[in-house]
DNA sequence: ACAATTATGGCACGCCGTGACGAATTGTAG
DNA sequence: CTACAATTCGTCACGGCGTGCCATAATTGT
């Protein structure tokens, strides 16, 4: 989004970027801890006023964020792309361990990021919203297949299970350590077609 | 937990109850709004000092939670209850329908707070804790079923999906007046059961 | 009376998130 | 070259939350 300099030509140029401050703030995040790092210290570590960082982002916890809603719009996407004749929780689980595949270079900040996520009380918290998102897009594919309207029961339903059972695997993957995660997201979601029988 | 005086005898008595303070912000929540209202309006509401509500909850969303975390404790209860021969999501269903029994007098307070809980982001964000509380007695139920531990993937998905389950099935309830609570428990759970086949 | 106990009130502080406003830095038109 | 428009930044101020700290009030037991 920022990325696009197409049209953007006049005016101060920006003194840093979203992703700069991500980093650096995912680092403080890590080695530091949440709670006892400032905003303050963030746009101190990136060159910029803690105004500004608030202008790059929300708040505090956003920035972890990024990523996983990226995700979601890749998640819609996929779904688009599924063959009518895939049976609907078989392709669920299909797009989902599509998206959720990453490179090795990518590895280590999701691991530190999804370890902060499922560790620290406060950025669980900030959560709600973009796991919504997440489920939603999951919702509106059960409602075509289901042929019902998406905050109906059923389709509800499968979107928050679906999450559910994804963050049961993701929680896995942080504790096991050189486990795949793609293995953990494959099992979990095979269990809820299967009804946990 | 409060009530019982059994030792407590001397000091100053109790300027108010967590009970009495859990109301008064009930109303002003729903009413005035949850953003709009300030502690402070809360404790004067209460006859007490701002400093006085933080020492009978720890937030001003924790208020909210009070109702929930007893739940927790009576599905516990309602756990150890179960005959060993029912099947394990049969049990869980008939647990989580049990325990959300709630008399006609507890009904408009219920509807309130969890419509409050269903819309208002603050809220939603406080939830993370009182969740996991909630999944953990499902999952602990699941992992002596399962004979797993209860930190291991299918346990652990099977308590996170009964929740997500039953949050929809709370949704459905909240949009559609004069339903009832526990159909769509059943209807949710049943689903989950059958894989959404 | 006096001590022990328990709850409260007031004060101060750090931090988060937001609004308002002017300054800084660039490209563009005249 | 100069004036202007556009865009970002920094500073300041404010309200609100949550938390120590300590003095004070209210009650019971000796």
């Amino acid at each position: 989004m920022q990325d696009e300099q197409g049209g953007r030509s006049r005016g101060r140029p920006r003194g840093t970027s979203a992703r700069a401050l991500e980093v650096i703030a995912l680092d403080l995040y890590s080695t530091v801890g949440f709670e006892e790092t400032t905003v303050e210290d963030i746009a101190a570590a990136g060159g910029v006023s803690r105004r500004t960082f608030f202008r790059y982002f929300d708040s505090k916890a956003a920035v972890l964020w990024n990523e996983f809603d990226n995700e979601v719009a890749a998640l819609r996407e996929a779904f688009d792309d599924v063959a009518d004749n895939v049976p609907m929780m078989e392709a669920i689980r299909h797009v989902v361990v599509l998206v959720n595949r990453y490179t090795a270079d990518d590895m280590p900040e999701l691991r530190t990021r999804m370890h902060l996520i499922g560790s620290v009380p406060a950025l669980q918290a900030s959560a709600a919203p973009h796991y919504d998102a997440w489920e939603r897009a999951v919702s509106d594919f059960a409602a075509i297949r289901t042929g019902q309207l998406a905050d109906t029961l059923i389709p509800l339903a499968i979107g928050r299970t679906t999450l559910a059972a994804c963050r049961a695997a993701y929680e896995q993957w942080i504790v096991i350590d050189g486990s795949d995660l793609t293995d953990h997201l494959d099992a979990a979601l095979r269990a809820l077609a299967s009804g946990f029988a």
